[in-house]
DNA sequence: GAGTTTTATCGACACGCGTCGACAAGTAGT
DNA sequence: ACTACTTGTCGACGCGTGTCGATAAAACTC
């Protein structure tokens, strides 16, 4: 591997100079830097890692702390992970994956101290969240996918709930549904009622009525839900799901009740990851969660903030697009 | 963070006492090195990762490519990636995602050369894979998740097609299922046709008519092979499937047409991610695939190598276990 | 045109560790 | 008692980079 000494000598340079050439920390002639970057190309030289890592205490590396928590790996999470790996490496940081226990956070501080980790993305944030108060008093930079119940500064990228279920219940509304049910984890005070509270407030605009179904994070559990929604509500035209395990349970369930989608019943998904959409039949509407982008937007708000771009933006909230699918049409005359 | 240089001067020794003692290279008397390990735990010191790996070219980091390729990354590479990261990290080792296109792969060898990567771990193995022709001639240490079509001596884990087929199929043939069916994507010659032919072969040890229904990796396609199964083979009680996304489009066919299952039609999944079983209605009854231990083991055989331990087995099949869930059921009398 | 600031470059050093050679003290062989 | 080897420890150096201070040249200022 070429060295900054062996470019420097095929410019006709200092080695300090081929520094100052590609970091730009110092003015330096034009005609210098193309000469360098010329011995760059022609020697295809990279800067060691550690070499500048040890002298300049960075190491361009960020750690995506994946929890392998009770409820195992969400598979969104592998969307996020991509995102945000392909946009470190194109700003020239790698990501290396932490399967965290909370036991471990200490190990975070001690990793960053040593120079081994420049920031930290989380997922899966909880309303109260020690894993933030801990990187904050370690002085650790961070950024969230997902947020806190009170994110202040804090960097972050979410989804805009309020964006997104607007997206759904304005085109269930145009369709003429008007009395329509929810699925939802909600469980207790958590991220999941953003989610559901801004649903009930966007049907209250459109002056639907909006009942909640609650179910958890299984199939059947989503088949149970069926089978409640069509005894309570036989009048119901459409459902909104928040939760993307649960609605393939409920579509077996309406299959199984020989409730014809969407001739009988629309269904719109909001938090249904690319690869779940493929996975039912007919394929699902959805309000898509575009996790490629949010893992990438974490990645750059945190390294903007390693580099001190402080100017920048630090938060940020997607909506996602409504894609139109299989399991929506218009409402059937009520009975 | 503490240095290798206060750690010697607590223990009362040279610093390079305190690097031998840790690393093990020379003899050390026992009682100065437990001496320096009391100072480590007092000043919590951990080597610095650059310095490391900047004065003896040993990073400690893996790199995982992570195909984002034409069929988008599967699901399950976020189970191997898990299992790969933790058992990294037990053995003192990073791992770094990278999402690769094979136009990059001149990059690999840079960074290896560079000093940030050890070795690589590689995934969604062709029959013929040029990285790992690659990665030979680059002389960069990796192991696949999967296999060639004639491995050598280069180190795989890879799913024990042969053990796996042979659980499913005795156990529909201990309940009495004699004609059976299976889907398979099986496209050209490539690693699906592995399991295919051990599927075969299986089937013919316990006398089974087998007929093959050829799928592609999307719900629709298996639940228009639900219909053409249907159709042609009225008479079958069972079906094999070896694509999982298939499987739940298969099974929303048979809901949709009102075959039972498993009082119809037993079904038995041969490649199913933990996280889909969760996805269909009834459970699936599975061999499941240990993809986190796949990727575990990948890791270790990884670091077995690059720590030059060539005694080791660099090599492994795992054929995962039989889990009885809901879609299997004894035969129904054939009419 | 003398003084002052800016621009462009260089040399030197530090970062923290692995590892080689040196050396003192101990052990074994004869 | 002399050599030959082993054990345990130390000092010194180098890995390749970022960055500070110095310096020479160029560009302004009045």
């Amino acid at each position: 591997m070429a060295t900054r000494a062996e470019v420097a000598k095929l410019a006709g340079v200092s080695a300090s100079t081929v520094s100052y050439a590609l970091n730009g920390d110092r003015s330096i002639k034009d005609e210098t830097r193309k000469r360098v970057l010329k011995a760059v190309a022609q020697l295809n030289y990279r800067p060691n890692f550690a070499a500048g890592a040890l002298a300049g205490g960075k190491s361009k590396t960020l750690a995506l702390l994946s929890p392998s928590g009770e409820f195992g790996i969400a598979l969104i999470a592998l969307e996020y992970i991509n995102g945000a790996s392909a946009a470190a490496r194109d700003r020239g940081y790698h990501l290396v994956i932490w399967p965290s226990q909370e036991s471990e956070l200490a190990e975070i501080q001690t990793f960053a101290e040593s120079g081994m980790i420049s920031g930290v993305i989380l997922m899966e944030i909880q309303f109260k969240d020690e894993r933030v108060n801990y990187l904050k008093k370690a002085k650790v930079p961070f950024a969230m996918i997902g947020r806190t119940e009170k994110p202040g500064k804090d960097s972050y990228v979410d989804r805009d709930f309020i964006g997104a279920t607007e997206l759904g219940i304005d085109y269930l509304d145009s369709l003429g549904h008007k009395k329509i049910a929810f699925l939802t984890t909600d469980r207790a005070v958590g991220v999941d009622t953003r989610f559901s509270s801004a649903l009930v407030e966007a049907a209250k605009k459109k002056k639907m009525i909006a009942k909640k179904i609650q179910v958890v994070n299984e199939a059947s559990s989503g088949r149970d839900a069926f089978i409640e929604f069509h005894k309570k509500y036989p009048d119901f035209t459409a459902v909104v799901s928040l939760n993307d395990i649960a609605t393939l349970g409920f579509i077996s369930g309406a299959n199984e009740y020989g409730v014809k989608i969407p001739k009988d019943l629309s269904i719109v998904a909001l938090d249904t990851p690319q690869n779940h959409i493929e996975m039912s039949w007919p394929p699902l509407t959805t309000v898509n969660l575009p996790a490629f982008e949010m893992g990438a937007k974490a990645s750059n708000i945190l390294i903007d903030q390693i580099e001190q771009k402080e100017n920048k933006q630090n938060q940020a909230l997607l909506a996602g697009e409504l894609v139109i699918r299989g399991t929506t049409a218009k409402a059937r005359k009520s009975s």
